[in-house]
DNA sequence: GGTTTTAACTAACAAACGTTAGTTTTGTAT
DNA sequence: ATACAAAACTAACGTTTGTTAGTTAAAACC
């Protein structure tokens, strides 16, 4: 009995398709008649589906700035140790950007043109994200189980690798899944461990 | 007596101007009559410096991409150690970076938006210089000097946050610059290290 | 089998785009 | 004061932009 996996509408294939555009070229090289023509039908016709270019960028970036909060803040109330939160955030990473490769290149590059209220949501939930990360960091340098160096460098080094794994992943497939999330952890936990 | 500063050419005012929009906004969504209001002047204005809009953005990558390449090719062909040698590439980052701020963003979010000759000219010196880092990097493993993970996840981790150091130094001036670079590279060797 | 939905289409809009042409102002050196 | 060069200006160009309006073809439902 195979999986179930429900069809996607038009509009799922519509953000699909625009997520690849926007990572290819950025949002704002990418027009919606690039967009049309890769569907295969004209520009016009995306407005049956989409209300306008925004809320597709908006969509992208907001699910997926949502995931990011969602999964930090189950770590940080969780009652793991300070390197365990560190490796379950690497984690973290990983899983959301494997599920959403495309996303991640607007969400990066391109999150400065949200317009209205979806810009300021936006970076809070980045703010708040990078602000627990940084607790994170400080408990385990009061600890001394992260070295005595300066958290902001700490933190800049792990997540901007992190950050940039939408970029690198894709290029090797031929990794496993396991091999992938047990190098990138072993690797970036010496980066800061005491 | 004061040391002698040559005076920016106009030219060099409107190329220094595009940088930083271009940082801000990305190279598509900077018009020539944004550029031209940072400066206080029209947009025809603009064309009696330079010859287009393109042009701008060759200039800003292809001579910061010249520095790196020339700075690589230097420590690949010296007689440093492994570990020096990677130590050498970071601190050559660090000062590129420190020179070239608002270049870098052109450089790592819209180098597909380059021309003609000069998108497989900068293509070429990107994968070169990441050849010569693997390089180094395999070399180090064979050594025993470098730990034994997946080159590319190595590579990888300190590339990235080596290529994100222009997005996140200019919020912290306030740390001075030998500390900057003493825990950059006490971070970054050991994620790598043995 | 007729009706409703879905999703495509053509045609066109006003605004914004990079750029050109020709002209005027400004500063500098004779 | 005059001449020259540098750098600004106004006006406009042909294209491309996101988007709207109205229409049509095919599939789904009762």
């Amino acid at each position: 009995m195979p999986k179930k996996v429900k069809a996607p509408t038009r509009k799922e294939e519509i953000i699909k398709s625009a997520a690849q555009l926007f990572l290819e070229r950025g949002y704002s090289a990418v027009t919606m008649r690039d967009l049309a023509k890769k569907l295969g039908i004209k520009a016009a016709s995306l407005y049956n589906h989409i209300s306008s270019k925004h809320e597709i960028l908006e969509t992208l970036i907001i699910s997926v700035a949502e995931a990011f909060t969602v999964g930090m803040n189950q770590i940080v109330s969780s009652e793991l140790d300070t390197l365990a939160k560190v490796e379950q955030v690497i984690h973290l990473h990983i899983d959301v950007t494997v599920e959403n490769q495309d996303a991640l290149g607007s969400l990066n590059n391109d999150w400065m043109h949200l317009e209205g209220k979806a810009l300021p949501y936006f970076e809070e939930m980045r703010n708040q994200y990078e602000e627990n990360f940084r607790q994170i960091i400080s408990t385990g340098i009061a600890e001394g189980t992260i070295a005595n160096r300066d958290p902001e460098i700490l933190l800049f080094s792990v997540l901007s690798t992190l950050r940039t794994l939408y970029l690198w992943y894709p290029k090797k497939d031929s990794i496993d899944m396991q091999t992938l999330k047990d190098d990138m952890t072993a690797t970036m936990l010496a980066s800061i461990r005491a």
